[in-house]
DNA sequence: TTGAAACCCGACAGAACCAGTCGGAATTAT
DNA sequence: ATAATTCCGACTGGTTCTGTCGGGTTTCAA
């Protein structure tokens, strides 16, 4: 269950231009995400094709060009980043969730998996970048990051030794 | 967000432990738990290492021994499995949840990572072995996986192409 | 028209991780 | 004794992840 870079690094450039699209500024090139945020520029570049290829951002060559938002904000959900660049959500064993079947006693398994899934969607699909940029998160999401505890660590039945 | 081969034989194996647990049988040793749900035999000795070294499972050597639970399987949650062979649950590029940080547009972020693990909290960690194998969830789970939708694939905003 | 700015693209590379195997040592019941 | 079984370290082949490199192409602006 590993947020990637590649993700991570998606919604961080466009939540840059979610910004200046808002303040109505120029597209704004690679070069520029890159050094705001320290992204790796030459991976940010791949990272940016992705997202022009799947919608999400256009993009201007030559002189004074750059990415700009291709969908509002308040519309572009996390999960669709994630979807674009990384591919589906969950999986098991790289197979979907609903795809899965098992015998004997683990015949009611998928309905755990397909859970897991689920529980995702409902924290990925509904937070927006726009959501992200002012901090106001929809209510079923506001929710879960209000626990204390869903802040604090949590270890198997043994804990690790501590080195 | 992948469930691993290891976290998924993991729990099956378990299944087959609790499924034996209820029956009063005796410990079950690998090469039984790998014909049963066809599962590789070596990998599983050494996955069912680390369920012993993290206490869920006792094991007995030499002839006629095997593996057994050592823990009732109403309390063994499968998020405590995972946790124990495949470690935390959720990461951002190797980083837990609630130790993430950024700057700028992308402030408001870890806020989105936790709520994701503690998403991911409420199905795993309520979820026991015992109830995949009465199939008899918590209303919480049983809530997600009811939805039809939920078990269908969803797509990114400009869909793949088919091939 | 020239040049610089920027996107675009394929190839490559190192590191890590994943899934799984191999061979054998230690232990235990019969 | 012998057979069954756990236990353990080393190893491997493949894949994925995270980038980098070098150059081609488009576009703007002077």
């Amino acid at each position: 269950m590993e947020i990637t870079a590649r993700s991570e690094y998606a919604i961080r450039a466009l939540l840059m231009l979610a910004e200046a699209h808002s303040a109505g500024t120029d597209a704004l090139p690679v070069a520029t995400l890159a050094y705001r945020q320290e992204l790796p520029a030459k991976f940010l570049e791949v990272i940016m094709g992705q997202l022009r290829r799947g919608g999400l951002v256009t993009s201007k060559r030559g002189a004074s060009g750059g990415y700009r938002l291709a969908v509002s904000p308040r519309e572009l959900k996390v999960g669709a980043v994630i979807r674009t660049v990384d591919g589906p959500l969950a999986g098991v064993r790289g197979i979907r969730p609903s795809d899965t079947a098992y015998s004997g006693p683990a015949a009611h398994l998928p309905v755990v998996w397909v859970a897991v899934r689920a529980a995702l969607r409902r924290v990925l699909d509904e937070v927006s970048i726009d959501d992200i940029l002012t901090g106001d998160f929809p209510p079923e999401v506001a929710q879960l990051a209000k626990d204390p505890e869903a802040w604090q660590d949590r270890w198997p039945l043994k804990a690790p030794v501590q080195d």
